[in-house]
RNA sequence: GCCAAGGUGGCAGAGUCCGGCCUAACGCAGCGGCCUGCAGAGCCGCCCAUCGCCGGUUCAAAUCCGGCCCUUGGCUCCA
């Protein structure tokens, strides 16, 4: 069973055929950095760290490249509000983007490449677009000429003649075609275009404007484009010819058509062979995104949630169907983590147990988790079917549990020891290829503050063993009030920190 | 208008590529029972789906084909 993935370009789910398996290039289109990042952002940078962990999982070596886009006039009209000028803006939500992702337990990419350090490399693509004839210099700007490009539209199935112009008006009249893009930007930042982006309380749009950074080029004075800047690092990072690129449903048309457009004609190969893209999240009836000011922070949910429970809910769709962001599907996502963290935990505490090392074998068990696992590698290697995955978790989970109930110490049963090591070593390896981990933050038994909670644990049994139901009750309610969740079990009170 | 993706139980969400182990997974919610001083957790069982509509192909369709209705996304910054 080899990896299928769903490939955009082609509109069919294809078997995934890296260029060279030591080394699949993988490119994810990352933010703008003008905005605290939001879980629809998270959403995508948990699936593609996902899909990173399991081509490694399958034995692929990942070079994976993610980019931010730190030149840009939505940054631009941040200034007064988070910095005096475009670069120190952009560096104050850099700095907090990156602490968001490493609170999502993400793996790290080879490189995050930005912008403003690659405006060599763009000026020289579009140097070479426009030798070779796909662009052309109006007024200090330069536009890529898509009809000079055959395959522009191949992505998206869009039409030329169909589509609607891109660019504002006064643009519009620099373009050879309507649906020419511009590649290069004469001068700095009109403050006009700021204005729509304007949060109250940042800069004038005229100060704004003139934070915005310039660099020379053979056209005079300006910026680069929104488009190039991907190709360019790409480019630069991994290669021509890249295997995955990845990003966002919403970014099809028009960016990422138009990097196809850039790279090929300048490098005359296939730029990249897979495209996938994750879909956006459902807030109400509409999308959740920056523009439209419904999101919630990534800061807000992991502070809220925790990372398990967040990567639970982050997966549970597949990356490409769209999903559904409500307090109760978090909730339900919540739940689905605690149940098998309880399990992973109950199994844990089994293996420890003092009569430990009995040789019964429990047959239901161990098939149930060696199905498991080829149901969840059979779920993740069909274009990574996340959810099926984490269902395949739950079934090991499930397993523990009936196996503990059957087999209870005292009752003439003994445990499979094997088996449930088995079990936990599986949850946890499994577990990671979502990044999901057993165990981080749950023991608190180590320390100080888990000597105390046992203390008062065997309080509370005296209190029990005496009749006096009422403090044990006052005892363990105060406990859950500290965050600690008290449960009474055949072998002695447990507790988890929630 | 053009392009794309969808419509599956009370909720959420797989399955659709390659038709039959789908009388439709996993989980949540609900209902019984067990366990427990109680609670929680857990276990066992149950309830809820003619898979948007209509027609076709087939021994067999949620899955394939045709038509229709509806929703969402893109065509302007957006993961």
């Amino acid at each position: 069973m080899t990896l299928h993935v769903e490939n955009t370009l082609t509109g069919e789910r294809e078997p995934f055929e890296p260029r060279d398996p030591e080394d699949v290039l993988l490119y994810y289109c990352g933010l703008t950095v003008s905005d605290p990042p939001h879980l629809g952002h998270a959403r995508s940078w948990v699936h593609v760290d996902v899909m990173h962990r399991w081509l490694e999982y399958l034995g692929y070596g990942v070079r994976h490249v993610e980019n931010f886009t730190d030149v840009n006039e939505k940054i631009v009209a941040r200034i007064g509000e988070a910095g005096g000028d475009e670069e120190a803006v952009a560096r104050s939500y850099l700095a907090r983007t990156i602490a968001d992702m490493r609170s999502l337990n993400l793996l790290r990419a080879e490189v995050y490449p930005r912008v403003s350090e690659h405006v060599p490399e763009i000026v020289e693509l579009i140097e070479t677009l426009v030798e070779k004839g796909y662009a052309y210099e109006s007024e200090g700007s330069v536009y890529f000429d898509v009809t000079s490009f055959e395959e522009y539209g191949e992505l998206s199935n869009q039409d030329i003649d169909e589509m609607e112009s891109q660019g504002d008006p006064d643009e519009r009249s620099e373009k050879r075609h309507p649906a020419d893009f511009a590649l290069w930007k004469a001068g700095g930042v009109d403050p006009a275009a700021i204005e729509e982006h304007r949060h109250d309380g940042a800069a004038p749009a005229e100060e704004a404007a003139a934070g915005a950074s310039t660099w020379d080029s053979p056209w005079g004075e300006g910026r680069p484009g929104w488009h190039v800047e991907c190709s360019a690092m790409s480019m630069t990072h991994l290669a021509d010819h890249i295997d995955i690129h990845v990003g966002g449903r919403d970014l099809v048309f028009p960016h990422h058509e138009n990097e196809i457009a850039q790279s090929e004609a300048a490098s005359g190969e296939r730029f990249a062979d897979y495209w996938l893209h994750c879909e956006l999240f459902e807030i109400g009836d509409e999308k959740m995104s920056s523009s439209l000011g419904n999101f919630v922070t990534v800061e807000e949910a992991v502070s809220e949630w925790g990372t398990n429970v967040l990567r639970t809910f982050l997966t549970a769709g597949s990356y490409n169907s769209e999903q559904l962001y409500s307090e109760k599907t978090i909730a339900e996502a919540g739940e689905r983590w605690e149940r098998m963290e309880r399990a992973h935990e109950r199994a844990v505490n089994a293996i420890d147990s003092p009569d430990a090392g009995s040789k019964a074998e429990d047959g239901d068990l161990r098939e149930a988790v060696t199905d498991a696992r080829v149901a969840f590698e059979r779920a993740m290697n069909n274009d990574f079917n996340t959810r099926e995955a984490q269902s395949e978790l739950l079934e090991i989970a499930g397993a523990i549990n009936h196996h503990l109930d059957r087999t209870a110490p005292g009752a003439g049963g003994s445990y499979d020891y094997r088996g449930l090591r088995e079990a936990v070593e599986t949850l946890e390896e499994l577990g990671a290829v979502l990044g999901l981990s057993f165990t981080g933050d749950t023991d608190g038994r180590a320390d100080l503050a888990g000597e105390v909670v046992d203390l008062l644990l065997s309080v509370r049994e005296r209190e029990r063993e005496a009749g006096n139901y009422d403090r044990a009750d006052e005892l363990r309610e105060d406990l859950e009030d500290l965050g600690v969740e008290v449960q009474d079990t055949d072998s002695g009170p447990s507790y988890r920190l929630q």
